[in-house]
DNA sequence: CGGAAAATTGATGCTTTTCAACGTATGTGG
DNA sequence: CCACATACGTTGAAAAGCATCAATTTTCCG
């Protein structure tokens, strides 16, 4: 059976329904609250790339990273899903990415069908998830953005910021910063090696920026210069 | 008064209709036939990010440039519409990106009222729209796979390929690719400079994978040997 | 034909990767 | 409870790939 550690991003829970990282339609979320409740292990995946598409998720605790490979083995994530977030919206047949819980997770299950049949027979479910879905679309297009054009230096410092205004709009601390996830997940996601990502976190901490515990939790100590790091202030 | 040179992109002409590059739905097809007309001169902007949104366009000869600036004038093109291709597509009130036109364009431009009035009245109408948004985003992750993984030269036979089956798609040679932007606009697509761009130009006809004529029309020798140098076969 | 913009080519330098070693945390079984 | 195994993270030195700077050539269009 499945073991789900409870205390794991506690603070996610009840962030997602009064202030929803991505907004996204009361309706969907008034079915998500009522949807079955699935526990992933860590490593675990929710679904990968091919499969008939069965339900759209909405991650309650932990985190999940949505991410492709290449033919030969090259990762890249597209992105990380926290407490609140929807994942696999649309209704196209199949899965078109690979979701795997970085650390032990929680998510509600709303079938498809349901999903699809609130659209058909609601113009404004609908248009609502497009709504969702441009959101999507537009993060996807900063992260681009950020990942190609950026230094690494940069690249980091506005990971950690996209998070600590995460945490502010889910009434969190916004200067201390969990990261539920390996320095391999963070490298895939900003196209750094592991190595890089590392050096990159003790350059940010030795300019005095940042502090790091146990390697997963940051605490932002000059939010002003890292701001300033993130917008290429001598990288 | 505009001048729009009518022999650019001829063969574009039609294709949309009966094979849209993305397949969007009969009835967004069916208003924008009948949506008038626009001319645009070569680099100059159809919409520009942060503009409040008044249409939807739909590209029908020439090409658009998508693209978005980081606050010291980095720019990262998000993708180039050709003929057929629909953009600014959404219910959002601001335009999130660029839109220059990369040569003399002609577009068609459905208001959005009108849009945001179908999706209202018809479900099915916005379940399309769902549809055509995910398959932009599907590009959207397939590009920022490929141009973070991906080196210079896996990148421009990428384009090249991707270009190719986009023709193979409206019925036109898939072997003779005409490229209706800069190197500077495709550099700032792969995530490369110029000169990058150019030297690895130079590099796959080096190899016979390809012929270039004028800089602008790109002729593939051996599509075979471009697929694998795409695929990482000793870039 | 002439001028400007775009593209190509060359030489050099920097950022990040790669390869390698070492350190740290976690959980298991003796 | 401690030794050990294993996964994860950090640090260092060398190398690769692409960017930058600079000069030249080609293309385009009046």
């Amino acid at each position: 059976m499945l073991m789900i550690r409870e205390d794991y991003n506690v603070h996610d829970r009840g962030c997602f329904v009064a202030n929803p990282p991505v907004p996204t339609p009361a309706s969907i979320n008034d079915h998500l609250s009522r949807a079955p409740l699935r526990g992933i292990e860590a490593k675990d995946h929710v679904f990968s790339e091919g499969d008939p598409k069965s339900h759209v998720y909405q991650v309650v605790t932990g985190a999940v990273c949505l991410y492709k490979v290449l033919p030969d083995g090259r990762r890249q994530v597209i992105d990380f899903a926290y407490g609140g977030d929807i994942i696999s919206l649309g209704l196209g047949r199949f899965e078109t990415c690979n979701a795997q819980a970085t650390v032990a997770t929680r998510v509600r299950c709303l079938p498809l069908a349901a999903l699809s049949g609130l659209a058909r027979r609601d113009p404004m479910f609908a248009l609502r998830m497009c709504e969702a879905m441009s959101d999507e679309l537009s993060a996807v297009r900063d992260h681009l953005v950020c990942v190609v054009q950026r230094s690494a230096t940069e690249r980091l410092a506005t990971f950690l910021l996209v998070l600590s205004r995460r945490n502010t709009r889910c009434g969190r601390d916004p200067l201390t910063i969990e990261l539920p996830m390996t320095r391999t997940d963070i490298g895939d996601f900003l196209g750094l090696t592991i190595e890089t990502v590392s050096r990159t976190f003790t350059k940010l901490k030795g300019l005095g920026l940042i502090e790091i515990n146990q390697g997963t939790t940051i605490r932002i100590i000059d939010n002003e210069g890292l701001n300033a790091m993130a917008d290429g202030a001598a990288g």
